[in-house]
DNA sequence: TAGTGGTCTAGACCACATT
DNA sequence: ATGTGGTCTAGACCACTAG
């Protein structure tokens, strides 16, 4: 009841988008029916009626006629360049998808990822740094830097089972994250990890994402230049077409 | 329901973005009222807020409180990795932005491009190369093949007053993009037009545009790896901060 | 002042799912 | 049978813009 200025509507997102930011209804959970929730705020159903098909436009919730609505699955494709998990990327090509952890330990922030991360430098991080390949090839060397704050049990998980991008979103609900794509010269320890021919680039996309004020990991994902690449497409929905 | 299966709010969406993709309703004209598109349509003035309100969801439409509701300018932001036209890019940094215009001509398809737009080689074309430069040093060549049948003034176009993505924009209704972002060697053709040091990667995006059913343009977009890259961020808004 | 969008109400009918 | 979402109605009040 702090802010009563709003519209009726937009309370009952607010008070929804809360319980779900907080974690107190977690993914699949179901929703108070739009009679419950006209009651509960003293509202006729439409207007718990839009309430609820907004948070369903912005996929916080998903409906299901004649039962009921249920918090959503938290999305990673959230970044422009859609980011699906390395391993889905792989196999949806028909390739055998193979991993190795190179590194996983605590490690003192260097300055230049302290600054990235609005950091002290020297506090606590967990880093990680695992190699990805499709059919045996390299193609993604992931650099990763973790908030142990936020992920207390990090470097306990087996990365070979579920890929650190998958469990930070399990763990936390990202509100933000910022990208940069780049082509950078390879260095000596990356033509050897990365199996790169002479004078073969490299693809960094640079990630960063929080968790409310947060900074919840930074990555750095090294790709092969000529084993890879970003694309996808977008379409706008109008004549024609419906938007799924 | 004698007239078909959709919904009311659908028709109504249906009708006004039909007069938008045929370009009956231009940018910036003005929409009939709810109270018109009601009567119009036979139904409540609840039912064609919801059809407008979809569409102003959608960025279709703008709407000012007392006044009316009108065709939102285009976007070109639909690809994922946004994209600003470069012009603004540079100046939003400050630098001073040129360009010249290296190469404006019909040419024939060449094989491979003739490929990528559906097309049959050794047909028509319209092919543009510009470099743009950062306070003079390079930092993006175009090279661009266009559809005549969909732009067919595009020879005479000034492109340092506007660019292609601009003038193709206000030309035609996008319906979809495709675009792939890869870091590529330098060919020594680019090392000299780009002014590449030794080495140096090129950071590569290749677009394609549809209206409709048409190719509209391929584009490639080619940056110095040095001195480019592609950055954005994208939030999620739940509580505590409200979507723009 | 008349028209517009922005919101909200208190009903209603339907298709669907669960029990 | 009951509850749910999906849609729709015919009103209403308000804040705002324009002539």
């Amino acid at each position: 009841m702090a802010d009563g200025s709003t519209h009726e509507y937009q309370k009952i997102i607010d008070y929804l988008g809360g319980k779900i930011a907080t974690g107190e209804l977690g993914v699949g959970a179901k929703v108070p029916s739009e009679n419950e929730l006209a009651e509960q705020f003293g509202v006729a159903r439409m207007t718990a009626n839009r309430a609820v098909r907004e948070l369903v436009h912005r996929k916080v919730l998903v409906r299901v006629k004649g039962a009921g609505s249920y918090v959503a699955p938290r999305r990673y494709d959230q970044t422009p360049v859609e980011i699906l998990p390395i391993s889905e990327q792989v196999r949806n090509g028909g390739a055998v998808y193979s991993a190795s952890v190179r590194i996983l330990e605590e490690r003192p922030l260097i300055s230049e990822v302290a600054e990235s991360m609005h950091a002290t430098s020297g506090s606590r991080t967990f880093y990680s740094e695992i190699l990805h390949r499709e059919d045996s090839i390299p193609i993604q060397l992931e650099r990763r830097w973790v908030n142990p704050k936020v992920a207390p049990a990090y470097l306990e998980q087996d990365f070979l089972v579920e890929t650190p991008t998958e469990y930070l979103i399990r763990m936390v609900p990202l509100t933000r994250v910022e990208y940069c794509i780049s082509a950078e010269r390879a260095s000596a320890d990356l033509i050897e990890i990365l199996q790169l021919r002479a004078g073969e680039p490299v693809l960094l996309l640079r990630r960063k994402t929080w968790s409310g004020l947060d900074v919840v990991t930074m990555v750095d994902l090294l790709h092969p230049g000529s084993r890879f690449s970003f694309s996808g497409f977008f379409e706008s929905g109008l004549a024609g077409e419906r938007v799924g």
